[in-house]
DNA sequence: TATTTTCCGTTGCAAAAGCAACACATTATG
DNA sequence: CATAATGTGTTGCTTTTGCAACGGAAAATA
């Protein structure tokens, strides 16, 4: 089922049409947003690159989820219960509509276009999140950092149809992401080469095996 | 916003009028359902508890997800993209409604009281299961055993509002939901235990800090 | 109730991962 | 363009984790 012309379509519409809205553009580093407790934010990517980056009291960075176009975020999806700190970082230029998810609900027992179109799709744009999340916990759940590069450059090999793909983070960015030490990954990415599994030339990553 | 009891009187809507469902009852230890490419089935747990586990080639089980009343699962929220076995285990006697998603948003063109109730209920039940996700994000994340063991019960005790609450896992289970070595697990258990953090006594737990 | 199976608790040892530090390359920025 | 900031690649050492194995407790089952 392909519903990628009925979410462009829908989403454009969204932009348009709603009044309780907030349209905003961000430049590379940037904080998109910050979460808070009780606000209960729905925000949506219209353009760009952006990271739910989590900073925890021993100093760690965690890359909770990396957003793409279409991608949903803000607190509805979160249920804070630390202090941790919780931000949406731009890694790109980009664009974000905001709303407040309970306004959007509670306008819905009108009849307007824009609401029926709401209800068609949000939840199609949830369940894309849905299965984000799986994947996520699919990488987070291997439990071995060998296991997990090759899980996710399995995943980027899959989803470019293609054994070479760009890495869409630095290295850096990567071991936030798979949530292991830099140094021990880096360790980790030399035996794959010398393993003859991979092939590494800049941000391009060569699968060698199967 | 409390949705519960929509969703109470949704689900029950939902099991008694829709034509293209099954409903069925297991017992402990039986298998719910198997992970199946391309199948896109939509299940939703009315009583009991589950487990997704998944089975990987170097023999490792791992708990990808714990299931409880009114959860959501199926294929329709997975995208499988390895040839690890992907199954839902009964933890009790447990009843459970299938669909094939196609089919509901098909006939969601039609405008029947019960597909009515599906559009507006399905992305609040959805939402649920994006929060639910995201905590086991948070728990995977944790750089540490030490950590995943306190952020665990951190979130067990907020959930029961009390410092004392029962694990729902056996302490193999909780391993595997964890994603660590048991044995791993059970010494720095012990290292809690020695630290005066936590209390143990058969399978409760209290919390002693803060 | 007897017996098999699963679970708990523990340990020694090996392997993996984290930490800290550094040099060098690359990329931003005044 | 000069300089600062950030990212890459590497290494020695320490700590944590995993593995294998075992005995006993508890639970399921015949």
């Amino acid at each position: 089922m392909n519903t990628n012309v009925d979410i462009e379509n829908f989403i454009l519409d969204f932009s348009n049409s709603c009044q309780k809205k907030q349209k905003k553009n961000f430049s590379k580093n940037e904080v998109v947003t910050t979460y808070i407790k009780n606000r209960n934010q729905l925000c949506i990517l219209l353009d760009g690159h952006a990271d739910l980056v989590r900073y925890d009291l021993n100093g760690n960075r965690t890359i909770v989820e990396h957003f793409s176009k279409n991608a949903l975020f803000g607190e509805v999806f979160y249920t804070i219960t630390t202090n941790n700190e919780l931000l949406v970082e731009a890694k790109s230029n980009c664009t974000v509509l905001f709303y407040i998810y309970d306004d959007i609900f509670h306008k819905c027992r009108n009849n307007c276009k824009f609401h029926q179109n709401l209800s068609e799709n949000l939840p199609q744009l949830i369940l894309n999140k849905v299965t984000d999340l799986n994947m996520r916990i699919e990488l987070l759940t291997q439990r071995s950092t060998r296991d997990k590069l090759l899980r996710y450059f399995s995943l980027l090999s899959t989803r470019n149809l293609s054994k070479t793909f760009e890495l869409p983070f630095s290295l850096t960015d990567l071991a936030d992401y798979l949530s292991v030490d830099r140094s021990a990954m880096m360790r980790e990415l030399k035996l794959l080469k010398e393993d003859g599994l991979i092939e590494k030339v800049g941000n391009r990553i060569i699968l060698l095996y199967k």
